[in-house]
DNA sequence: CAGAACATACCAACCGGTCGGTATTTTCGT
DNA sequence: ACGAAAATACCGACCGGTTGGTATGTTCTG
């Protein structure tokens, strides 16, 4: 028989802990105790686990990767049959995931990073990697809808994947300044539309 | 005959050494201490003129918004004819504007409303006002582009700004992340061609 | 001399991290 | 199958340094 008061281990709930307290508070902001009091853990604990604060941002940062990296493989729009379709179904689906309170929808790395990227190396090549493995995951679609467009633009796959990345970090920004997920959706629409005309430059607007 | 190390007031030094450690940094990592020796004032010089950390960082977000806007209101893509030409003269010089290190770069209010817009509602306040401020320089050049080429869409003049803003503070992070600028000028590229798109629909493209 | 602009000394709270110790589980020779 | 040994998981008091902030001067200026 099991602990009644605590179920999973406690690194991974000082890992869930740190994906809420660091998209509240930035990461710098949010203390090793501050920490362990919300995964119901000790110090001890804690160093037991990690052997810095870093390396916990560094877990974090993976830890971020692995959970969204299963939301979005098993996201409807992979079954779409027309890449582009696929495409524009991903960036439907990002704007349907803002919902909740913005710490619940908004990124944690690229939170970590703006704070992090000068003095802490390693948690920035893990911010990187995460950004730039989740955008990779759009590069085959966009080069399939490109080819099957008959598509030789200036512009690459690659590009056009972490422009996508880039819209909905800045929209975050936006976001949290504003207060509210209003912005970002508009944004994420501007980026939707984007999307549309590239791919089909002669076809006439839809309106409304 | 003025003392010769300090010719500035302790403030606007402590202002300018403000701008270059928070977008270093972040917020929450850069400490009065450091703050003071980067401007060469003492501890009791920084409590003098501003009362707490958090009024520093509402008083750097207000003097981001002057330097800024003097300099944006300076340059040259105002004289153009065209409003669309002059919308586009704006992102164009924004792209031009990465040059030397990130944090010479990037946007300070923009890094600092991730960190405190949940926890100093004051500062993000400072920071949604400098953003949206900054925004509505472009609204009525925007507006203007509308009408001259007769468009009535399903966006406003106001989101396709807060649009702009939004690809730009994304590409700051993923120019944070892989540790160059050449990532955001891809994606001012991809804003560039979307303002394009959207006000010649049916020209054709260019290609290279 | 009045008051703004600084400087110096100091403080309590808090920070990340360490340390010696205990409880639990796993390993493994017999 | 069994128990010793070793590894793992966890605990919480403690540490030295740092934090934002204060109290009390001193100096410069009009």
């Amino acid at each position: 028989m099991a602990r009644a008061p605590q179920k999973a281990d406690a690194r991974a709930r000082l890992l869930d802990a740190a994906l809420m307290l660091i998209r509240s508070k930035g990461y710098s902001a949010t203390t090793v105790d501050e920490l362990c009091a919300a995964a119901g853990v000790t110090k001890g604990a804690f160093f037991h686990h990690f052997k810095s604060k870093h390396a916990l941002g560094v877990a974090a940062a993976e830890h971020w990767s692995q959970m969204t990296g299963a939301l979005f493989a098993a996201a409807p729009y992979h079954t779409l049959p027309d890449p582009l379709e696929r495409v524009l179904g991903y960036v439907e689906f990002r704007k349907a995931l803002l919902q909740g309170e913005l710490p619940e929808f908004t990124c944690l790395v690229g939170t970590m990073v703006q704070e992090t990227y000068q003095s802490v190396p390693a948690l920035r090549e893990a911010c990187a990697l995460s950004i730039s493995n989740h955008a990779a995951t759009l590069v085959d679609d966009i080069q399939a809808a490109m080819e099957s467009r008959g598509l030789t633009p200036a512009w690459t796959a690659q590009s056009l994947a972490l422009h996508t990345q880039a819209v909905l970090q800045g929209a975050f920004i936006l976001a949290k300044a504003n207060g509210g997920a209003k912005v970002a959706a508009d944004s994420i629409d501007h980026l939707y539309r984007y999307l549309q005309m590239l791919f089909q430059p002669q076809a006439e607007q839809h309106r409304g």
